[in-house]
Order: C-alpha cells, then sequence, then structure tokens
DNA sequence: CTCTCATTTGGTAGTAACTATCAATTAGGA
DNA sequence: TCCTAATTGATAGTTACTACCAAATGAGAG
C-alpha cells in the first residue's frame, strides 16, 4: 500500500462497494419487517438487492448481520474518549450518550427504533446483540479504565462495565418500542438510580 | 391423564428416556472438549450415543441445548424465594448463592466448570448463553418485585436485576476457567462494590 | 401369556444457512 | 490500449434442523 485509502474522493469501486452495501442492508430489513425475520431468506435479500447470494456473503459474514451491525459504536468511543477527565466514569458516560443520541437525525433515530423492534421480536437476534452487549463490556471497561488511570482487567473497572451494560440491557428490554426522548430520560435515571447503589 | 407422572418409581420406560439424555448430553460434551463445538457434527454425537439423529432432536431442540441447558435454575428459584424477607434484594442474592453454590457435589462443580470453560471459548455458545442471562434479568426481577412489595414491571426493579446480572455476566467472562472457591469470593466482592454505587 | 394400542424410534427427503472454488467480468493504472 | 487485480456469479458441497412414514417396543387388558 503505498497510499492509504482512508480517505480522499473515493474511486468509483469503493464508492459502488458502499451503494451496494447499504441496498443489501436496506432491503434485508424491509424483508424482515413485511416477512418475518425467519420467514426471509437470504436468497430473497440477494434477489432484491439484485445480487447473488454468493455475493451477499461477501458483503455480510451472517443474515444476522444485516441487522446487528451497528453504526454507532465508533461514534460512542470517541464521545467518550473526549470528554472532560474530571466526571466520574458514569458522568461522562451519561454526557457520552446525551450527546451521541441526542445529536441523531430523525431518520437515523427511525432506522434504529425499527432496528430496535426487530431484535426485540426476535429470539435469534437478540441473542446476536447480547454478544455485541459483551463486547460493550471491553469497550466501556477500556474507556473508564483510561479516565481512571487503571488497567482494563481491574476487578472494579470490569465489574463497572458489566453493571452498566446490564442496566442498557433492561432498557432496551423493558422500553420494547417507546418513545425516544423518554428512552433517553429512561437511560439517565437509570445511571442514577445505579450511582446511588440501586436502593428498592 | 389419569394420575400425574411426576412421582411413582417411575416405569422403564422413563427411565430409558433418562439416561439416554444424559448418555446423549455426556457424549456431546465429551466429543465438544475433544474435537470443538463447531467440529463436531449432530450425526457424531448420535452415533456416539448409539441413537439416530432424528433421535438426538427429540431429546434435545438443537445442539447447542445439550450445553446451554441449566439444570440449577430451578433450584436457584426456590433458594431465593426462601430468604428471609428482612434481607434486601442484594443481601438475599447474596446468600442464595452462597447457600446453592456452596452446597453443590464436587463432580457438579466439575461438571459445571467445565460447561463455562466450553461456553466461554465458542462463540455460538456465547451467545446462547446470553438469552440465558436475558431471561435472568425477568426471573430476579420477580423475586427482587415480590420482596420489596413492588411490581416485577417496576422500574426500579427492573434496573436493579440488570445491573445484577450485568455483574454476574462480566464475572462469569473474566474469570474464565478459575477456583471454584475464589470464584465465589469474586462474585461477593462484585456485589458489594455494586451496593456501594460502583466507585472507581 | 397374548393381543392390541400408544409411544418411541429410525430412515428418507427436503430446506436453508453457510463455505470453497473457479471462470467470467470489470475497474484502474501503465 | 493492454495488463493486472478486484469483484462477481455459478456450481457443488456440508451441516443444522424439519416433516413424515413405517417399523419396533413397552404397557396394560383380556
Amino acid at each position: 500500500m503505498t497510499s492509504s485509502a482512508s480517505d480522499r474522493p473515493a474511486g468509483l469501486r469503493e464508492r459502488k462497494k458502499a451503494k451496494t452495501r447499504a441496498a443489501v442492508q436496506r432491503h434485508a430489513l424491509r424483508l424482515f419487517g413485511e416477512q418475518g425475520y425467519a420467514a426471509t431468506t437470504v436468497d430473497q435479500i440477494a434477489a432484491a438487492a439484485e445480487i447473488s447470494p454468493s455475493t451477499f456473503f461477501r458483503y455480510f459474514p451472517s443474515k444476522e448481520a444485516t441487522v446487528v451491525y451497528d453504526e454507532l459504536d465508533p461514534v460512542l468511543m470517541r464521545a467518550a474518549k473526549a470528554q472532560p477527565p474530571e466526571l466520574s466514569a458514569t458522568a461522562a458516560l451519561r454526557a457520552t450518550l446525551r450527546e451521541v443520541f441526542g445529536g441523531l437525525s430523525p431518520e437515523a433515530w427511525e432506522r434504529e427504533r425499527e432496528r430496535q423492534l426487530l431484535v426485540f421480536n426476535e429470539p435469534e437476534l437478540r441473542a446476536a446483540v447480547m454478544e455485541q452487549y459483551v463486547a460493550g463490556i471491553q469497550l466501556l471497561a477500556d474507556v473508564a479504565a483510561e479516565r481512571a488511570g487503571r488497567s482494563p482487567d481491574d476487578f472494579e473497572v470490569r465489574n463497572w462495565a458489566g453493571a452498566v451494560v446490564g442496566v442498557l440491557m433492561s432498557a432496551f428490554l423493558s422500553s420494547g418500542g417507546s418513545e425516544v426522548a423518554d428512552h433517553m430520560q429512561l437511560l439517565d435515571d437509570a445511571f442514577a438510580h445505579l450511582e446511588a447503589g440501586l436502593p428498592l
């Protein structure tokens, strides 16, 4: 590689690939919504997107991946790292969520909501998304560790990350398909409750 | 059904079924350990247990189920409900875990540890187990709600359950295959940290 | 003990998610 | 314009899982 391919206008090739990828995902989500996840075959998705089934698997490693892929993860990471260091781990997290989700376009929100609705109702997908949450433990632990000047393997750091992810999971499960603003408020309340030691 | 089949010496039929079920699971776990989960086919398991592949699926709904099935869940539930009502939700949980896991036979421990090791190393299985954890949120919320005289849908109750499950997940992930006693101690420390509001 | 009936079993055929591979096409640069 | 490398489509296979039917087998009635 003589020059990084991560910038510049991007050749026709790259643009076409991005477009195909987006089209596949769009048709997949549409078909899942219309017929249900299990009832939709990869062949149908490929046909709708006008590619061969072989090509489908070149763009997505699995049928699940069309739903599970989360474009927000890197954005969240960057926002988290940019929080002022004097904030506590939980406070920084709350600020990050407010920042990223607050700055989301209405269409992005709508897509996100549809995705969640789908994932919520299909057991297979729920399992896949939970894997993402588990990966999230690691990510959160990394960020919190750096902020606190501790190791990501530190017991308390990992414990914090686990509890946070648990709270997120629970919030996600409770609010099957509720309103957006409510959801933000709910998360904020949840973290406040967590910081208070979860009194019942 | 003129009389419940849940007691009495149990006919030859029932005994045979239980034996077959156990044999299938035993061979499955053995093969998974020897060759890895993905590399072991259902046909191999069936052959080892001397049944047909069809019959395998009559005993277990999926290949996953041979590993994921958790015989401890009902025991935990009963122990949790038997805790004195003056304990806080978290204290009751800690007591329950100490009780159930403390009273486990060495063989049961060994089996449990092997299962966890397997699940820990196979992504597919991890996803399946996550589903269990999700179900666990509901169970915990139910028990805690009854104890606190609140609804299982109560926001704080669900939040507590989510955080607890998150802590369990994290502890489970951190300690890939450590010693048993250590694991108990670790869990206890984790819950103490949680009750203190997770200070870093 | 024997006959019958419901349950259990094995086999066959099929579907759908992937994987590996190879030949044909196509974009980009010399 | 031609060469090279990336992208694609098609073909053939594997594996988890389902639906179905026919043979075997345990349980109870006579």
